[in-house]
DNA sequence: CATGAAATTTAGTCAAT
DNA sequence: ATTGACTAAATTTCATG
């Protein structure tokens, strides 16, 4: 079973992307399809995996989270990466966990009140196992932050076995 | 003028992070307020700023963007900064782009196609006037990524002024 | 797949508290 | 600031092309 993105998908996305509660009937006039049409075509990119999830943006500011930051880490030995991973899981203040390639083993950004807060979090996370260095990077200003991507029609078949 | 955000706001504001398309009466039985009244505080928290945004999310390896990259790179003299800024907010699969202290002087996350893309993407970052070296991070994997932010009822009331 | 029309659900308005 | 009662709008359902 394959599928593929078409205009009217891409133009859908990119609509929803940019404004996540943009009603259906508005999105309909702009891809010029009626709205059962544009219902059933969410529930379809919904399905099969396109449209991950709807989220609101709060301003981290107006809750007092002053700090955004980077932090580079590195966890000694593959057999404690679950471990870290997990540990970093369950702190809300952590944002993003990835494991990367170069220097160190894994990328954090975090949200934090303040410098007092966000060096209890590194005394934190330096304290967990195989956790060895880690090097952090105060973001000073922020000029562009989305999870936007840009959605152009695809013409190669997306085979969803090839896909988790 | 001064405002709070009090136990029902977040947990709105929680529920919202989560499902960016909860209607308005699934929020009221949650919070146990009329359907009115949970509008009303919804267009108070996007007045106040508190609310910025609703967006969906793609999965971006159903779009074939299977790479994943923190870039950091060093821009050489301040007066070059917003150029820079420029260019890469014009690019699409920059998504991030942070002025940061420490090693370098900005932090970009991009998504791109696959490892040629990535190259032609770095060779045309490091084209650009002041840029010296960058230092990628290449994702291999991502164990958690979210914008959401913890939500707790503020007992210090939030100036205005304070605040852009 | 797409559509209009009908049925249902959701959201906006507003006077009253 | 919150509500119920009302009206308006949005969404789902469904028979048909």
């Amino acid at each position: 079973m394959s599928h593929r993105i078409d205009e009217i998908d891409a133009q859908i996305l990119t609509l929803l992307q940019q404004n996540g509660r943009m009603k259906r009937n508005r999105i309909a006039e702009h891809v010029g399809l009626s709205v059962p049409s544009v219902s059933e075509r969410m529930r379809k990119l919904e399905e099969r995996g396109v449209l991950l999830s709807y989220h609101a943006v709060v301003d981290p500011k107006r809750l007092h989270l002053d700090i955004t930051a980077f932090i580079r880490v590195t966890v000694d030995g593959s057999e404690l990466h679950p471990e870290f991973v997990e540990r970093a899981t369950a702190l809300p203040e952590i944002q993003e966990i990835h494991s990367i390639t170069g220097e160190g083993t894994h990328m954090l950004k975090v949200r934090t009140r303040n410098t007092t807060t966000l060096e209890q979090l590194l005394a934190q996370i330096q304290g967990w196992p195989g956790v060895h260095g880690t090097t952090t990077s105060v973001v000073l200003s922020t000029f562009k932050e989305t999870r936007a991507v840009p959605v152009k029609p695809t013409e190669i078949y997306q085979y969803e076995e090839e896909l988790v």
